[in-house]
DNA sequence: AAACTCATCAACCGCAAATGC
DNA sequence: AGCATTTGCGGTTGATGAGTT
């Protein structure tokens, strides 16, 4: 019936909004002692004020201990291309051939990243065939070019990877610091699994 | 130094599929 | 078979830090 309910959005008990490192430690310790599990019973049994859909994505985006964090390779960055011009936004199926990558941080990625190079090559594009058309316009009726083109499709990759993946001299330097900048934001990983070793359970 | 803009990313939401009863 | 619940996915938003004026 009521889908949300398994949601509990309205419930004042429940939080929302950046986790805590209180809320982190709990998450692990639970799943560290009890396994992951059905994940709305596991929030309440953890005593997490959270739902389970968040504490799955938690756990699944940022405190498993095998994910890696910042570093998108340029490697990497011509993989999520190449799948993306196969599969289009499918970022979960892409995320299971980048080992310790998840569906969000490459979604990011592309959104922020890749996403805006690929504009500004259609756009200049865009513009260079315009300017074509122009020349050619004078000689022909032809109209066919007002189509806008949709979304992905390999063959408008085709000619991108090659001048995208030569301007990245530039993005490999900032994924060198991402790294450590991320962990910056309140603590790394390593940090956290250190603990659950001294704490040992 | 302050105000503003832009880029990034963590987290939420809605929906559909899968699963259990 | 039908309903309820859970899981997983993709899109979107909001907070925040960095850069620019």
């Amino acid at each position: 019936m009521d889908k949300k309910q398994c949601n509990t959005s309205q419930d004042p008990e429940v939080r929302k909004g950046p986790w805590t490192m209180e809320e982190d430690l709990i998450l692990i310790n639970y799943i560290a002692n009890h396994g992951e599990g059905v994940w709305n019973s596991l929030a309440k049994a953890a005593g997490l004020k959270r739902t389970g859909k968040s504490c799955r994505l938690r756990w699944l985006n940022y405190l498993r201990p095998d994910v890696r964090r910042g570093n998108i390779t340029p490697e990497e960055q011509l993989l999520i291309m190449e799948l993306h011009a196969k599969w289009g936004n499918r970022w979960s199926k892409i995320a299971k051939h980048l080992p310790g990558r998840t569906d969000n941080e490459i979604k990011n990625y592309w959104r922020t990243r890749i996403q805006k190079h690929i504009k500004q090559a259609e756009n200049f594009q865009q513009q260079s065939n315009s300017e074509i058309n122009d020349h050619q316009a004078s000689t022909s009726q032809v109209s066919t070019m007002a189509e806008p083109v949709e979304t992905y499709s390999s063959p408008c990759y085709q000619g991108m990877l090659e001048p995208f993946s030569t301007q990245f001299p530039t993005i490999p330097d900032q994924s060198s610091c991402c790294s450590n900048d991320n962990n910056n934001n309140y603590w790394s990983m390593e940090d956290f699994w250190s603990m659950q070793l001294l704490n040992g359970d």
